[in-house]
DNA sequence: TTTTATAACTTGTATTTACAAGTTGTGTTG
DNA sequence: CAACACAACTTGTAAATACAAGTTATAAAA
């Protein structure tokens, strides 16, 4: 984990202490002379770990003054690159695995293109439900190609997000992603998972995630019940 | 228009290609040691303005390959910083105006925080429909604080998009924003304007555009007929 | 006291240079 | 013919430097 680039030391030094509150809103960051000065690096590398940040929507800069720390989102953000746990808090979500990974061939109608590789190795399939403040919020259905996960199938994933897993144990990471969003009225399935009060419509969301291993993308059907909360991002 | 960053100018020459073809997608582009040889800046700066289209979602990166061309998207982008009409592609979309922009008072119940400058300057109002296929797909309520803005209650909109036009008059750019999406029933207006179908939900956008210029936010209420189209975005 | 000018900060843009790391085609060698 | 090595590309990371442009506090001048 130590050999990452000096910018993207930088970057989670610095975005830990965002999340963590050692940074507030509004607060100031150290300058860009300063943080190269302390952790002895040139200013374009240090511009480097900011710009990451300003694309994370943690803080954003303003010429002649400084970078500045943004208000955390209150909503549920999952149009950012970080996954729902770390956008949202990881305190307020909890998960249930409705289907642990397992071995399949892909659907029929499986909605995105695949690769060869990916089509010939098979998927793996999982099913989960998140809960905010113990309200169900989150379904979502995922399939990831069965490469580079050796004994996947046989890991619990209790209290642990699938990108933890990912990055920890197969340095796999979520590099960016394309999705799209529907207004749908839900299945009974889905309204029943969901807790949603009759005529209530639901948020369909389709996404394919980048990773930094080739031919390894993760593909997620979500279903979000927004009365309660909203989808939220910046860009 | 002639002053912008060099990194800017060879961001616009490129996107213009790729959005008319020049480029298509698969090809790839001038390497950046040709680029930088061609319109005489350095490899940096080329790097910066290949980032921007990165983050365009337009072109991706391969260490030892190239840039790569993406496939345009054939949704709807609105989460894309550029706006609807350069991201759909203008030749779907037709507008019309249903109420052309006049000062106001800020509304009572206005979901967003304003700064004192925008709450004591009043605002600009305006309501759009927006047609993909001669099908109605958006409805959206627009609230600009009037600054800044000479003129604009006077100008007409026919054909040209507000961003085009805050753009081209005012030097007003977008550089960013934040948004909610929901999945909601549709009040009875909203059903006839977007021609839903009964029981059909609706998607719901609360957005918060920032600019160059401070204290200049663009507020918009979003409503979309999801039926046919989705809501498209990369990261 | 108020206004203005200035100095000392901040980030924005840009150049130049260097090497690391990944990809691809062209050879040479077995 | 096949496998391997290598050269010649590509993008990724990083240093050191310079000046432009916006902000802010302070000191001088009115």
């Amino acid at each position: 984990m130590e050999n990452l680039p000096q910018y993207r030391k930088l970057y989670e030094v610095l975005r830990k202490r965002i999340l963590t509150g050692v940074y507030q809103e509004g607060d100031l960051l150290p300058s860009e002379n300063e943080l190269s000065a302390v952790y002895e690096m040139t200013r374009p590398t240090v511009r480097h770990a900011l710009e990451t940040l300003v694309k994370d929507g943690l803080i954003f800069k303003k010429q002649g003054k400084g970078s500045i720390v943004r208000k955390p989102p209150q909503n549920i953000g999952i149009l950012s690159i970080a996954g729902t746990a770390s956008a949202v808090g990881v305190r307020y979500l909890k998960t249930d695995i409705l289907q642990k990974p397992t071995v399949q061939t892909w659907p029929e109608d499986f909605p995105f293109e695949l690769s060869e590789l990916e089509q010939e190795s098979g998927c793996i399939y999982m099913e989960r439900l998140r809960y905010v403040e113990d309200e169900p919020v989150f379904y979502d259905i995922n399939h990831l190609p069965n490469i580079y996960l050796p004994r996947i199938a046989q890991r619990s994933f209790e209290n642990k997000s699938l990108f933890e897993i990912l990055r920890q144990n197969y340095q796999i990471e979520i590099i960016g992603g394309e999705q799209k969003l529907k207004a749908v009225k839900p299945t009974v399935k889905i309204r029943q998972l969901l807790h949603l009060k009759p005529g209530q419509p639901v948020l369909y969301m389709e996404r394919k995630l980048t990773t930094n291993k080739e031919n390894f993308h993760i593909y997620s059907t979500i279903y979000f019940n927004s009365e309660k909360h909203a989808i939220f991002g910046t860009f």
